[in-house]
DNA sequence: ATGAAAGCGCTAACAA
DNA sequence: TTGTTAGCGCTTTCAT
């Protein structure tokens, strides 16, 4: 394997100086036309990169950032990615990308990881484990070491740094609503994990909105799943249990799911509406209505808040920013 | 911001040497363990943490590996994304990710950043882009920088480097097969855009199939679409056009789309197979017969080969793997 | 117009 | 047992 060409090869090379080189490669008007024109054609013949490790070093700012998700497989999450990436770039910034598959151990392994390679700031959506546990000490040591830190969706208040979350409880209150305006009045809940902080604020939604238009609420309708991922025979289940007229789904899986457990089980009057606005949501059989929580906005506005923080001197005040989603309405919720 | 604290921080602030510093860390038998202790005990309190890109800087080693794939919203690149990350960190690597959306132009400025960056090699499937107008000189500038490529799904021949494919021309052919087997002749052949290299063998392995089972090639039964993502009404034209039994999709986004619009249009005798096991195929209403790619399995094989030639100082020939797909067969292809 | 030298954080060979 | 030094690739200040 080549090894890659550096300063000092182009310097030997042309029996110059290295920092004739440096300066050269930047148009410096220090450096006489000829030497410049012979330096940018080694550099080029020789494909001269050059090392951003070293600058980093140097400069001790690596002009990196860090992104890491709960889960790859999820839209909602590549699509926040999709948005920081645009915006990073654009912005000069490289973006990694950390996977936790919700687990905590992964959690903390990628943030080492991602320190050590000195990244100049982190954005984060919380593993559903670190939620579950309360673990949030590998989090506070972020703020110790003075690295600034951007939570998007799943958040924890105690740690310190910008948040951009998505207006979860009015969310599911206008999905209520929703169902509620079509003349629909037993409603059931579906989420998963009992513990992540988003589906909490969807379920006060839900109450609320049953509560402001006198409903009440029967706990029974409400149903917790212990994965992302479950069997159709648990839907079904809840399905026979319950009479209900719509349900909300706490994300698209679990909602097309239920459509389509509902399809074989021949009840087809039942509304759904679910959380992300993805593929399944699109085209799913019917089309489902979605709540869409706008993740590449979501991406594009955590990256800023984090380079804009990187990037200033002075201490700004912590900022938490709202996003509104927009309640798509599809086939789903139309009969 | 607080600095980072650095081994000289640590030995000024104990007043030994940095050196002792770091043979402290590293437990290394030279150093007294009272000295090793102390350090110990600081670098903890003050979050010590090793800056990798002195450390890449040193060895000319960053133990980071870049992988670029044309669309992150595709549950095949994800899944093989999650195999890459999975076997590289077990293997200490760090992987960072890079996103083309299919453009040319988004696939040299990943590279380009990525080389700055020092990654030690790269994993990569072409855009449609440079599929499109055969433009692999950034490719090649690779192989004369040498640097390692393993390239997976959308590969190029002329590239030099190791290269994982599915076996797309058998796929297809047994997905027709199984068509055939069902009884159904008239078979529907549904792509997106015609120069994607995978897109070329999967239309072969349907002809080969149809030709095998002494069915004529019917080409008005073959139809191309310019994009990924496409309208519904294009595939109803497609459906009111042909006189088919089943089809065959290049995706899964255009397999359950198909099975919606057909639904709609009250045709449900039809058949209907897609590339890609993911979601969208098992949540599908009715559920999708799909070819499963085993994207994990390809990121794990591709990793590995990456990294058995980063770490490798012989030179060894190039190598080509080729994945078997699964047929995972649902209710699309029951009736 | 060009070059020498210091320093970013770290390791390792060599001294003491 | 501990410390000194050189060097990884680069920029930049200060000579020359």
């Amino acid at each position: 394997m080549k090894k890659k060409t550096t300063l000092k090869d182009i310097a030997t090379a042309l029996n110059v100086s290295i920092s004739t080189v440096s300066k050269s490669l930047k148009d410096s008007p220090e450096i006489g036309q000829e030497t410049k024109d012979k330096v940018l054609a080694y550099a080029k013949e020789h494909h001269y990169q050059p090392n951003l490790m070293a600058l980093a070093l140097k400069n001790s700012l690596s002009k990196h950032i860090g992104v890491i998700v709960p889960d790859l497989r999820y839209f909602f999450f590549t699509s926040v990615i999709r948005g920081v990436d645009a915006y990073a770039n654009q912005r000069g910034y490289h973006v990694s990308i950390g996977n936790t598959e919700d687990l905590l151990e992964n959690e903390k392994s990628n943030i080492d990881f991602l320190l050590r390679n000195q990244v100049d700031g982190l954005i984060l959506s919380l593993s559903s484990e670190t939620e579950l546990k309360n673990s949030f000490d590998h989090l506070k040591a972020l703020n110790e070491v003075g690295i600034p830190v951007v939570q998007f969706d799943r958040v924890e208040d105690s740690i310190k740094g910008d948040k951009v979350v998505v207006d979860d409880l009015d969310s599911a209150y206008r999905a209520v609503k929703h169902f509620i305006n079509k003349g629909k009045k037993k409603i059931g809940f579906i989420s998963t994990e009992e513990h992540i902080s988003v589906g909490r604020y969807r379920i006060e939604g839900y109450k609320k909105a049953l509560k402001d238009s006198g409903i009440e609420i029967d706990e029974s309708l409400i149903q917790y799943y212990p994965a992302m991922i479950i069997k159709d025979e648990l839907i079904r289940a809840y399905l026979e249990r319950v009479d209900i007229e719509a349900v909300l789904c706490v994300n698209e899986v679990l909602a097309v799911q239920t459509l389509r457990v509902m399809h074989e089980m021949g009840i087809p009057k039942l509304m759904v509406i679910g959380f992300t606005n993805g593929y399944l949501s699109e085209y799913s059989n019917p089309p489902l209505t979605a709540i869409d929580q706008h993740g590449e906005d979501i991406g594009r506005k955590t990256a800023q808040m984090l380079i804009e923080r990187i990037e200033s001197k002075r201490d700004i005040p912590d900022r938490t920013e709202i996003v509104r989603t927009t309640l798509i309405e599809r086939e789903s919720t139309k009969l």
